[in-house]
DNA sequence: ATGGGTGCAAAGTGTTTGCAAGTAT
DNA sequence: ATACTTGCAAACACTTTGCACCCAT
């Protein structure tokens, strides 16, 4: 196994996805990071993201189009406005015994499972009346 | 709203989708399609993908790098291998109480919920062994 | 006839990667 | 000293789109 170290870049990555809770993009991470760092590529972003999310240092949401990170690495679900885009995390509690049950009934290993709510916020509910 | 016609590329693509219970990608679907008519292009097979989806003849699959196509548009959850990526229907039931409970919740207006399931398939775990 | 649809090729997105130089350990 | 990382730019994979011609209604 690689042995990763700590860069700072690597740091300013982190550092950045865990100052907001809006579950940015990768690209939106770039950017708040660039405002600190102007010579940082976004390449270096998006290998940092993968290594974070890989040593399970930042989960990632995944969405059609772009992924999304956030700090919070517990199982949890998610809900996405599809007007906004807006991501947020829903306080409905994982279902572990869903794991389970699919894994008796289907011979998989079962790693766990993604649940996102697709739904309109209430701000984008007003605009369209 | 326009007014979709019959053509014989899209017939051709819906029949291309339903003859699979694979979840095929929109390339996959192209193959499929040119076997039989070799002058279809890629273009109109993601065009006439959006439409049938659109309407609700076919349902999709939102993975990360591709989307995944079906003819079943009842709410289900779906499984994934990690592995080998392959895609299929699991047994578990639509939970429609969790859209209630997470509209009460936050005040979203939800139209449904996707969930999916990621493991190691049955074959794939020999394979590791 | 008329407006949606098609094939084609070019343009878009978001992401990964090869390389030479830089740096944490 | 070693080998992981970086910035850069090119390459990728998937999807959308502008256009001129075509065809279902």
């Amino acid at each position: 196994m690689k042995q990763h170290r700590n860069t700072r870049q690597r740091r300013l990555i982190l550092e950045a996805v865990c100052a907001r809770s809006d579950h940015p993009t990768a690209d939106q991470i770039y950017l708040d990071v660039r405002a600190v760092d102007k010579m940082i590529s976004r390449g270096t972003v998006y290998r940092n993201l993968n290594i974070l999310t890989h040593q399970g240092t930042l989960s990632h949401v995944k969405l059609p189009y772009t992924d999304r990170f956030e700090c919070n690495t517990r199982p949890h679900y998610h809900l996405h406005c599809t007007e906004c885009d807006a991501v947020s995390d829903v306080t409905v509690s994982y279902q572990s015994e869903l794991d389970k049950k699919v894994e008796d009934h289907t011979g998989y290993r079962i790693e766990r499972h993604r649940t996102i709510f697709e739904g309109i916020c209430p701000e984008c509910q007003k605009k369209k009346d």
